[in-house]
DNA sequence: TAGTTTTAAGTTTTT
DNA sequence: CTTAAAACTA
């Protein structure tokens, strides 16, 4: 038996060993939703290092997310240790990594900071004062758009995203701009690393001597200009294998190019597919729901999913009145699944194995309550609150979006690029020191695109007393946070002269071509995430609201925060608001001590911040119930999932044409096979939206659902699902009736007199149209609005 | 210039 | 309804 495979090899299906196996040119591997696919990609990986003896570093593993790229470099660890010498990231941190050591083919200084939307936005706007904000948020849009779709100001295809000179202009305009600053976008970190391998071929052609393999996973996901990138790195000896599954396509608004896997094997010849489409995750009757709907797509390659895992309990369907209803109905499902596995819970001895299900049953982490805009979560959070079931919100940005937070990490960028206008402006006079816009524009207009620290610091002699103190103040927060740093290796003056950046252009460090020399090792990566787990979990403030330091770049950060004013602005100016973000601020500082005191290190966290705002460690042991949008389940798994919301205008939104109905049918998708064992969907017949009470309709994707594939639970409104008879409902209609006629006067406090116009039925009741005499027409529920409206009986 | 009041606008999904 | 920007006042 010397000749059998090796276990980790003979635990995979024939196909999944296929992939593993596959040598070639190319290949491709359309994988259905819980097939095995992180699994093939982490065995084939750590097949590639054993088997082959590809040297780790020669291996790229490109994934959508940092949390996937984590979690990837850990198991492919567990079967080879090597694994985690291997490249694994996410295409933005490749870029980041890339872009930072071949900075100099674009002139660019490689200490770059990277600006998100809102910084893009505050760019724009200093560069069109005259546009509203509107206006700038969509040139904004398309900016990012046209890069995604690698379209430079110059290219003629520019022209398909937005025809007008003045927009070709603006773009024009705000590279130029931002090469002054001296920092990349979001969109840069792809596409200027692909710019600089198409145009220095002798370059590109040593570069792609450093990677061998490369493996993209959600491959489905990628744009055009991470294309371009891909076939930029791919020499003729480069083996390539991408993973993805046209149906769970969702990041079209973010440039994703479901094109990019359908025509894979066109672009790249020779190219093997192969096909997993065993699922394992879920049960038959949860994949059949799935399938459903998906199937109406009409642009897919088409598969058939089949269930390793038996048929299972039928999914359930709920409608419910309104979100209060829905919430309570998730918590309901929740503690009732929780309470009866403690109940069961043995009172005497028993075994080991008992125990065991007892406890799979009632815990709170086998749900997940997922919803298609962030916004929805906060009744779920009231309801589980109340009643005190243990949750966690994942990916809701918040912690990075907080003013605080900004704006000590705009401090933070200017420290690390002094010409960086739009952290300038931000910071400069906050807290309120006395800096107003007239002399904000004469340290701007006498830096001249150039360095504003050292533009302030010659100005500052000659302002007026109030604005020059402020300024002072600004300066000297600054160098002090500078003096908490070590200079880059090589420097010899470690006292740095006033106002100089901390990496000068032509101190860039030389190219770097497949040393991957500075790169972590896995133990060191792993030592980390334990200390980043440690720091930021016990967020220690000083008695007085200071921020304290700790180790590492902590200090500098907290130094910088604490001189600038910006600790003792909000100790004092809000005593209840204030501590909070006084806390917030440290525990970006506790964030910061994972990081060296250098100025290597600043430019780290940064990027770290910038590139990967989730903050939060997936502590896969805690018992609580998951919060998380659509979109963020993606690759996750659940033993049970309540979709919620599914109402037309909600989810799919009702603005969306017909390829965007597909994406958001593809999320659907996504969604419902999260679930392993049980799955839910509820929809509501009333649900306050825009500060109004919006009457909605189920989804048009439950109506794509065979009604036998369900089980319904409430009254489906009518014309749904159930083939009611109309006459059925009308005797319910003509009860309200008695109520309510046509032609009622009624008074609303909100929008004043008017009339009833029309009456409908509706699953919970009758719905009244009300025609006021402002003109408007608002739709009521009667049963849900009387508080709201009231009828004037008229003689 | 800072703080307050008024008005308007916006709410998808994320690296 | 909430948040952000603009306008206004001290």
């Amino acid at each position: 038996m010397t000749d059998t495979l090796p276990t980790y090899l003979s635990a995979l299906n024939p196909e999944q060993r296929e992939a593993v196996l596959h040598n070639g040119k190319s290949l491709l591997i359309l994988a259905g939703a819980g097939s095995g696919k992180t699994r093939v990609i982490t065995t084939k990986i750590a097949y590639l290092i054993r088997e082959r003896g590809v040297p780790p570093s020669a291996i790229l593993a490109v994934t959508f997310t940092n949390k996937a790229a984590r979690e990837m470099a850990e198991r492919a660890a567990t079967i080879d240790s090597r694994a985690g010498y291997a490249m694994l990231r996410t295409f933005h941190s490749f870029g980041a990594w890339f872009l930072r050591r071949n900075a100099r083919f674009v002139g660019l200084n490689p200490a770059f900071t990277i600006y998100d939307d809102d910084d893009m936005a505050s760019l724009l706007a200093s560069l069109a004062p005259e546009k509203s904000r509107a206006d700038i948020k969509l040139i904004a849009h398309q900016i990012s758009w046209a890069k995604d779709y690698f379209i430079g100001p110059a290219d003629p295809e520019l022209k398909l995203i937005n025809h007008r000179k003045d927009f070709q202009k603006t773009y024009a305009r705000y590279e130029e701009r931002l090469a002054e600053i001296g920092n990349v976008d979001f969109g840069d970190l792809i596409k200027k690393p692909a710019d600089i391998l198409r145009s220095n071929p002798s370059f590109a052609e040593d570069f792609r001597s450093r990677f061998k393999v490369i493996m993209i996973d959600e491959y489905q996901d990628t744009n055009v200009a991470q294309f371009a990138l891909l076939k930029e790195l791919c020499g003729p000896e480069t083996y390539v294998c991408v993973v993805g599954d046209d149906d769970q396509s969702i990041y079209r608004f973010r440039g994703a190019e479901v094109r990019n896997i359908i025509e894979f094997p066109d672009r790249f010849p020779n190219t093997d597919i192969i096909r997993l489409e065993r699922n394992y995750r879920s049960t038959s009757a949860i994949l059949r729901v799935a399938s459903s709907v998906v199937d109406n797509n009409k642009g897919r390659l088409g598969k058939t999913l089949s269930a390793e895992r038996g048929a299972g309990k039928i999914p359930v369907l709920a409608f419910l009145p309104n979100q209060d209803e829905e919430a309570a109905f998730a918590a309901h499902l929740i503690e009732n699944s929780v309470q009866l596995g403690a109940s069961d819970q043995p009172r005497g001895g028993k075994t080991a194995k008992a125990k065991h299900e007892n406890e799979e049953k009632g815990r709170y982490s086998d749900w997940a309550i997922l919803y298609r805009t962030n916004a929805q979560s906060l009744g779920f959070e009231t309801e589980l609150l109340r009643r005190h079931i243990p949750y966690r919100v994942v990916g809701s940005l918040k912690f990075y979006e907080r003013e605080e937070i900004k704006d000590a990490l705009a401090l933070l960028s200017f420290l690390v690029n002094p010409r960086d206008e739009i952290s300038f402006r931000r910071v400069v006079n906050k807290p309120a020191r006395g800096v107003g816009e007239a002399t904000v524009g004469r340290v701007i207009a006498d830096a001249a695109g150039g360095d504003l620290w050292a533009s302030a610091r010659r100005l500052s002699p000659v302002l007026p007393a109030r604005a020059r103190a402020g300024l002072s103040v600004f300066i000297e927060a600054l160098e002090s946070g500078r003096s908490a740093l070590t200079y880059p290796a090589g420097r010899r003056d470690t006292r740095a002269p006033a106002g100089e950046t901390l990496f000068d252009a032509d101190e860039a460090r030389p190219p770097e071509v497949g040393d991957g020399a500075v790169e972590k090792t896995p133990a060191k990566k792993a030592e980390d995430a334990k200390r980043i787990k440690k720091a930021v979990k016990k967020p220690r403030t000083g008695e007085k609201g200071e921020i304290i330091a700790g180790e590492g770049l902590s200090i500098c950060v907290a130094t910088l925060i604490q001189n600038a004013g910006v600790a003792a602005y909000h100790r004092t100016h809000d005593e209840i608001a204030g501590n909070q973000r006084i806390a917030n601020l440290q525990e970006l500082a506790n964030a910061a001590s994972l990081y060296p005191a250098t100025a290597d290190g600043l430019l780290e966290f940064l990027e770290h911040i910038e590139l990967d705002r989730s903050m939060e460690e997936r502590d896969t042991d805690a018992n609580v119930v998951t919060l998380i949008t659509l979109h963020n389940t993606k690759g996750l798994e659940f033993r049970r999932v309540i979709i919620t919301g599914v109402e037309q205008g909600v989810f799919p939104r009702d603005d969306k044409k017909e390829e965007e109905v597909e994406e958001e049918r593809r999320l659907f998708y996504v969604g419902a096979t999260r679930a392993m064992d049980e799955l839910y969907f509820t929809s509501c017949a009333v649900r306050r939206m825009f500060g109004q009470t919006a009457i909605m309709e189920p989804s048009l994707f439950l109506s794509e659902i065979d009604k036998s594939a369900l089980r319904v639970i409430g009254a489906a409104p009518r014309g749904f699902l159930m083939k009611t008879k109309l006459g059925k409902r009308r005797a319910k209609g003509a009860k309200s009736a008695d109520e309510w006629d046509i032609g009622d006067r009624v008074f609303s406090d909100d929008h004043g007199y008017g009339y009833v116009k029309e009456i409908r039925d509706h699953a919970t009741g009758a719905v009244l149209i009300i025609r006021f005499d402002t003109g408007k027409e608002l739709s009521f529920l009667s049963n849900y609005h009387r508080s709201n409206l009231t009828r004037i009986d008229e003689e």
